[in-house]
RNA sequence: GGCGGGAUAGCUCAGCUGGUUAGAGCGCAUGAUUCAUAAUCAUGAGGUCCGGGGUUCAAGUCCCCGUCCCGCUACCA
């Protein structure tokens, strides 16, 4: 693409059932912050557009389980996000919500011009529905027994005890988590977006055009359009949401996915009269940044859905970050295993650039990486303490100190000055590079090598010796001194705005502007600064340790969650007890099922009959292991079919809190057949 | 099981289409310095570039076979 004659930047629309955590700032928001105000200062016409999701599944059952309306709930966090995103400096141009009404509007005339002309196709399916309630339950709203772990509250996509994936159909007594009815199948209709009528134009666009995305973007897109795409549905059985705007599609809501991207139209629209320059105009220059998990909706689903819809532009770029995990573990909403951003500000004030700083530096660009408060407090200390705001101080404290804050004029250069000032024009064109390129790692380094330069100047001109035997010459060096602060002050402000602020007004600076940056010029002799204060402070130990004993109560408490046992199940009588025909059989085969991870396929010997059981137990099992051992058997279980192979019957395992299995066997062998009562 | 990404100094990472003694920041050691928040500056020690084969005059970089971590996907009674 040749120069565009704007920008539009997009951050994935967080989802409104939890606030921020370090692990987005880390993935999306603070690269596409430094992105933006990086185009703004460069005076580009850029718009950064970002606001809450709100719909979904999700954000309903929270309300259930919280006794409040879905509106509550993202009432609730779209707030705390919102504040959160500006006390951190996270400078959106707009950050809307997809309960606006402009919002609905824009995804309803969305739908309505894909449907009308025809780019859905419709398809009925069989599925759960309530009678009481009088309406369909989406997979989450179904609970019933996990058919495999027997964890009585499990829903009907997945069991959250053992991790399984599951289907409403698995669950064993489903019954319905909103009025506790036993649900009954019934004919549904939705509309589904044929994506693989899409695939041709995504590989030319992609796979041919679009080779610089990163390795891990293309490879992803890569990796879907090779496994064939398959038609997607964008409508769901659900009262939370935008109505699906056709005759006859009462009940019905546009699944969450179809609606949140055209998020970032409806904010744009919101945001500006002229929305239509920026989504429709060959000339923009669109940048969607998001984390890993959003590959396949920013490289595959909403292209299509621009594409079906026709007169849209689509993304340049999509550079997703991996995942940032916290002291070796993985980031968790549900786990509460985060640092939560509110938090954070309301903890360390003053600090936002701290964390702006640090998690820049350690973002996971290229694979995912580790946040530690160890690290957190060496960066802080070792970095911004020691190298960047030592520098400022002392080039301003000097210059209050001889010269009562005026600054002097420089005298003629000596080859040192004009070899160090000489440096700034490349830093600054390494800087442009790598943040054009959306190397903020890297970009980050770049700006502190102005820090860096200042404090070589210093200790190689040594202007306190200087000052007894030349006070002339040290004017000059600390003419030069002050330059290097002031392209400081511009090199920093994408990442670090709040500091970049502070010395602007510290050394009474105006009129800084990007275009100076790598200048020697940029204040003029006789300039007064004002009094020098400290940039950043050292974080003590105890702070450090502070936190850490925070995420070791998280720790226990989740431990002791894990640990206690289930609650009992409701009674049953001795005869629904009988009703099981559970005996002792011996393993007389095992192996394998190809093409699974899971599944070992058995040959029993059960006394009555050998027969085959299916079993999900290869990643605690060997075949090796299980033949000869006895097991201990359901055998009156209804066959099923798995993988192409009938499993007739049940070996019944003990699992822990962790997921691992363990057989159950006699304490001493015996007879195969043996009954168990 | 299929697919994608990653594996380079103690830590966090660069290393473009293969080409001189593999780099940076932090940490560590030694020295210098004292304007500065014991901050700074210089020098140095640290690397079978995950393992094993191969192509090549030449491989961290290309090919094949493995191992480990992360993700997507299938499967999960």
């Amino acid at each position: 693409m040749k120069e565009p004659k704007r920008y539009l930047v997009t951050s994935a629309l967080p989802y409104a059932n939890g606030p921020v955590h370090i692990g987005h700032l880390a993935g999306v928001y603070i690269p596409s912050d430094i992105y933006t105000r990086y185009l703004r200062l460069r005076g580009k016409d850029v718009i950064s557009v970002c606001g809450s999701d709100e719909h979904g599944v999700p954000i309903t059952i929270k309300a259930k389980q919280e006794g409040v309306s879905p509106q509550d709930i993202v009432d609730k966090y779209h707030a705390i996000i919102k504040n959160a995103f500006k006390g951190l400096g996270i400078d959106f141009d707009i950050y809307s919500r997809t309960s606006s009404p402009v919002h609905y509007q824009t995804a309803s005339d969305f739908f309505r011009t894909l449907y009308d002309n025809e780019k859905f196709i419709e398809q009925t399916s069989q599925q759960y529905f309530d009678p009481e309630a009088n309406q369909f339950l989406a997979d989450r709203y179904i609970t019933g027994t996990c058919p495999r772990c027997g964890n009585d509250r499990a829903y009907g996509d997945q069991c959250e005890k053992c991790g399984s994936t599951l289907n409403p159909t698995d669950l064993i007594d489903p019954k319905s988590a909103i009025s506790g009815a036993v649900p009954v199948m019934k004919e549904t209709k939705h509309w589904y977006l044929p994506l693989d009528q899409y695939e041709a134009f995504l590989r030319q666009w992609i796979l041919d055009g679009h080779k610089e995305w990163k390795p891990n973007v293309y490879g992803q897109c890569k990796s879907w359009l090779d496994m064939g795409l398959q038609p997607r549905a964008v409508s769901r059985d659900l009262d939370w949401g935008i109505p699906v705007p056709v005759d006859g599609a009462e009940g019905k809501v546009l699944y969450v996915w179809f609606d949140a991207p055209i998020g970032y139209i409806s904010a744009t629209k919101e945001l500006t009269p002229e929305w239509e320059k920026y989504w429709k105009d060959e000339e923009t220059k669109m940048v969607h940044f998001i984390g890993k998990d959003n590959i396949v909706f920013h490289c595959i689903v909403f292209p299509s859905m621009l594409r079906a819809h026709g007169g849209y532009i689509l993304p340049e770029n999509v550079p997703a970050n991996e995942f940032l995990n916290l002291e070796n573990d993985k980031i968790s909403t549900s786990r509460n295993w985060a640092v939560w951003l509110h938090e954070y500000l309301d903890e360390f004030p003053g600090k936002e650039d701290v964390l702006r700083y640090v998690l820049c530096a350690n973002a996971p660009e290229t694979k995912d990486n580790d946040f530690t408060w160890k690290d957190f407090q060496a960066r802080n200390n070792n970095e911004l303490v020691a190298v960047l705001g030592n520098f400022v101080n002392r080039a301003l404290v000097l210059i209050q100190k001889y010269y009562e804050g005026v600054v002097p004029a420089a005298g003629s250069l000596t080859d040192y000055d004009r070899a160090t000032l000489a440096e700034m024009p490349a830093y600054r064109k390494a800087l442009e590079e790598n943040l054009e390129t959306y190397h903020f790692r890297e970009a980050l380094k770049e700006a502190m090598n102005f820090a860096r330069l200042g404090n070589k100047y210093l200790a190689d001109s040594e202007p306190w010796k200087v000052i007894k035997t030349d006070p002339e010459r040290v004017k000059t060096i600390l003419n030069v001194a002050m330059q290097i602060t002031a392209n400081i002050a511009i090199a920093i402000e994408p990442f670090m705005p709040f500091t970049a602020v502070k010395i602007r007004q510290m050394a009474c600076l105006d009129g800084l502007t990007w275009e100076g940056l790598g200048a020697a010029g940029l204040v003029p002799a006789g300039h007064a600064i004002g009094t020098p204060e400290l940039l950043f402070e050292k974080i003590e130990d105890s702070v450090i340790e502070a936190q850490l004993a925070k995420l070791e109560a998280t720790r226990q408490a989740n431990m002791a969650r894990e640990v206690k046992a289930e609650p009992q199940k409701p009674l049953v009588s001795y005869d629904d007890f009988m009703k099981m025909d559970i005996r002792v059989a011996k393993v007389v085969a095992a192996e394998p099922v190809p093409k699974t991870k899971k599944l070992l396929k058995l040959t029993v010997d059960t006394g009555i009959d050998t027969r085959v059981i299916v079993s999900g137990i290869a990643e605690h099992y060997t075949a090796g292991q299980m033949v000869g051992k006895q097991v201990v058997v359901l055998v009156n279980l209804a066959p099923r079919d798995l993988k192409g192979i009938t499993s007739e019957g049940m070996i019944l395992m003990a699992q822990d809190a962790s997921g691992k299995l363990v057989v159950v066997k006699p304490e001493d062998e015996t007879a195969s057949g043996s009954v168990i009562s």
